[in-house]
Parts: C-alpha cells; sequence; structure tokens
DNA sequence: CCAAAAGTGTTGAGTATACACCCATGA
DNA sequence: TCATGGGTGTATACTCAACACTTTTGG
C-alpha cells in the first residue's frame, strides 16, 4: 500500500459556516458508484509559500487559455488515473515551479460546480512550503507567466483561488503556533534572531525576544551548532532543527 | 454563489506524516484542464456519529454488490455533476439514513488509486453528527443493511475507510477540546451531567465536576432554562445552547 | 430516613507575560 | 569607540488541577 495523503488537516482560526440545512436531492440510485453520466472532473491546486524580503509570499502562475485567461492562480492541474492526489500535487508544482520534493499538506477540497464556470471541477487545495523563492523559476509552457506575490496583495484571482488563499494561510498560522512547520521556511542553518523574525512574519505581531528563545529553547526541537553567522556585528550562534518531520507541540 | 463547502480543517492530536520526497512524475502537459484520458471517479464518505447506550457509535452500511460486497463501510456514493461536495454528502446520507440535515463537516481527500481496486476513486470524506441514533432507518435498496457500531469495536471495513474512521474520531475529539460542537450530540435541552457524560464518552477521560462546570459556564454558551429534569433523585437543572453554529473558543 | 444524583469554593502549583541591560563584533 | 544587533533573568499575574461535603428529591 502506497503512503497515505500528506496533511493534517488542523487550524483553530477558522470562525462558522453554514452547518444546518442545504438541499437534500431526492434519492437517486447510483448504480453503486458507477453511473453512465457524466461525473465531474479531480484536480489539485497547490498554495506555495515562501519568505522573500522579509515578507510571507505565495507563488501564482497566469492561467494562458480557457475562460479564465489572463487571471492568475496557484499551480494545479488535473489528477490522473493512478496517482494519489499527492503525487498530482507534487507533479504539477514540480511542472510549474520545478519545486516538487518539499513539504506538503492537503488542505481542503473544493467542489461547487459554480467555482468553475466551463465544467464541474472537484479541487482539492494543498498548501507547499519551501525555504527560498529564489529557486522557483517558471518552467512551464502551460501558463503565461508565473511571479512571487506578497499574500497581503494578492491581485484578483481566478475560479475560488482567493478562499484557498484564505484557507492556506489560516492553516500556515494556525500550524505555527502549534507545530515545528517553520522550519520548512527555513535554510537548514538560521539565527535565532532569523527564526523569530519568521514567526512574526508569519504571525504578524511582534514576539518578545526572551521569551520566545526560552520556550522555543525547552522544546528541545533544535540543536545548537557550533559555527556562528558572522556580519557587521556580534556573530550569532546558529541552530538547525533536529527533525524535519512535522511535530505536534504547543509553541506559542 | 454557493454556500462555500462546510468544513474547518481543524484537529489537532495527529502524529507526523511523510512529508519530503515521493515520486515526482515526468512533466505532462494537460491540455489545460481538459485531457481525453480517462479520469479519476469523485465520490463522498459520511461516518456519521451519534451516542447510543452512554457509547459514541458511527453508522456502516453493508455493502451489497461489487468487489466489496459484504464488507461494512461508511454511506457514500459518486458525486454528481451540478452539486456541491456537501450536496452529495448529504444527499448520499439521506438516502442511506434519512438523516440529511444535520451538522455536516468536510474532513479530508483521499485519492490513493489502490483504494478501491476495481477503480480510481476519490473520495471526500465527512463527519456528521445527530442527536439522535434511533432515528436512522436503513432506507436503501443500495446497501444490504445498516447498523450503529461502537467506535471502539468497528469492524473490518471495506477499501480506506478504516482511515477515515480514524481521522473523523480525532477530527471530533479535537474539536471537542476547542468548539462548541458538543451541541449537536445532544438533544436540544440538557442537564449538565449529561453535557458532562459526553465530554467523558467523547474523550475518554474522566473529568473533574466542578471545574468542567465553572468552564463551561464562564464561556457564556449555555442558557439556564427554568424547566428542570425530574428523576429518581434530586431535579437537575436543564440548559440550552444559545447558538448551535460553530464556535471556536478554547473549552478544556 | 435512606439512597442517589445535583450542586457548590478554595488552595497550591505551574505557566505565561512583562520588562531592561550588558555583550561582542566590525567599521 | 561607537553603532548595531546578540544574548540573558526575574517578579508578577493568571490559569489549571486537585480536592469533599451539603442539598434535594423519590422511594
Amino acid at each position: 500500500m502506497r503512503a497515505a495523503e500528506s496533511g493534517q488537516g488542523d487550524f483553530r482560526g477558522t470562525q462558522d459556516t453554514q452547518i444546518r440545512g442545504g438541499s437534500v436531492a431526492p434519492r437517486v440510485a447510483d448504480g453503486l458508484r458507477d453511473a453512465p453520466i457524466a461525473r465531474p472532473k479531480v484536480a489539485v491546486d497547490t498554495v506555495l509559500f515562501a519568505i522573500a524580503g522579509g515578507r510571507l509570499k505565495c507563488y501564482l502562475v497566469q492561467l494562458g487559455a480557457g475562460s479564465a485567461a489572463g487571471k492568475w492562480a496557484f499551480p494545479g492541474g488535473l489528477v490522473h488515473v493512478g496517482e494519489t492526489l499527492d503525487e498530482a500535487a507534487r507533479r504539477e508544482l514540480s511542472a510549474s515551479t520545478g519545486q516538487g520534493d518539499r513539504y506538503l499538506e492537503q488542505l481542503f477540497s473544493f467542489g461547487d460546480p459554480s467555482r468553475d464556470p466551463t465544467a464541474h471541477v472537484v479541487s482539492i487545495a494543498y498548501m507547499a512550503l519551501i525555504d527560498d523563492a529564489g529557486a522557483v523559476q517558471a518552467c512551464s509552457q502551460k501558463y503565461a507567466g508565473g511571479q512571487w506575490f506578497e499574500v497581503a496583495r494578492l491581485p484578483a484571482l481566478a475560479y475560488d483561488h482567493a478562499v484557498m488563499a484564505d484557507y492556506a494561510l489560516r492553516r500556515l498560522r494556525a500550524k505555527f503556533e502549534y507545530t515545528n512547520i517553520a522550519c520548512h521556511l527555513l535554510k537548514r542553518n538560521f539565527t535565532f534572531a532569523e527564526l523569530e523574525e519568521l514567526y512574526a512574519t508569519v504571525l504578524e505581531r511582534p514576539l518578545d525576544r526572551r521569551n520566545f528563545r526560552r520556550r522555543i529553547l525547552a522544546m528541545g526541537l533544535l540543536r545548537r551548532l557550533a559555527d556562528q553567522r558572522r556580519g557587521a556585528h556580534r556573530p550569532a550562534a546558529l541552530y538547525t532543527f533536529r527533525q524535519h518531520s512535522l511535530q505536534m507541540i504547543e509553541m506559542l
């Protein structure tokens, strides 16, 4: 058996949604999972995050054809028969950005038939993280172009991708509070100031340096390295995460 | 535009999964969301929970045809063109149990091609809650039968439904800790003892009555009613939830 | 009047927050 | 030597967990 889809659905910052009611269509016999009529297509779309210039950014591609031509969207595409959802997400991400081998987590599935006016496409949204925005290169003939955008200043997005963006950002922020997910947005070695700046950037709030240090160190997630980062002033100790697998821990 | 899919992905109790690596297939031009080749089907499956006999139970149907005939599974079926995922889940749930108008939340999507050996079916898993297990009646010719099972003693399940069960249970437990989701497993009016017993049952741990009362009351989610529940002994005050929409609050 | 479930406060421990100064280096 | 970012400790407020007896009713 293959590896399960990567993703732990967990973010806490959501408000209420529609819960009760909803139209319940009359019963339709489905012929047990096999009807002859048209079926929705399945796609994956991935919100790729990175830090650049002290800002949290995500990568958008410009659609080159179809009803949404010219609009910006997250890289994605249809799932092939025989591949897992994770594989499809990695394949599409790799095709669009050259970055397929990164942290990847399934977020949520969007299936409103009106999300794409030309066809009923169910899209499984993913979030991906990389530590180097510069490593991405637009490398697909499929898209008219690709570019990093500050999450606070996204252009108008195609389909329902604005909802995906919102969902991804909330998930990312939530996981910053109770997992070690931050390691995927940092280089292998980093200073405490860099880690703290990352947290402040993603969470959009200042952190107390002493309290932050104490808590992070108390968890034992980091290993202090012998090397130092030498800059214009006092050198800073370098750290690295002991583990890069996702760990659920109360962090902040 | 229709209502978005209902669901806030959030549970905290998960362990790490596979994160990096994974095979990245060579780039395939997709013809922009429209390829002529075979595509995966899309289904929904719903883990329906209720309390019965002081135990947390979920409803399973027995498959009547196909490769998994005779095995137990969560009620579900293929998504129709033109309906949202929520609508599909409600339709299938209503067809199998008569219960379509209940709390419903999307959990996660499972797309491993080997999950169903006869076809590549991507399934969007849902969780649903009802306050009365007895209201369910097997009412589908599609299935050989339906029955409530204690979550701790599920039979062998078809496809990858055991993973779904695990996922749903973790999500439910997590939401008990930080939302008012419990209201959907209780009758409209209830005693504090009933609420506490519900929490103890779902979380599988005893709670201190005084601390529990204090915290729940301090949140102001409940309204005390004038009526009392009269039983064999001292009468108990009745309460009701002020709101049934999902609220994110630190509860325990 | 007895059995059984309902209802009620306090204390101590541990955790989270607020806060300011010295240090090491390069220029 | 000075400007700049790196690094460190303490006191207080608050939150969480542990704990047992009295009240009310029906039988």
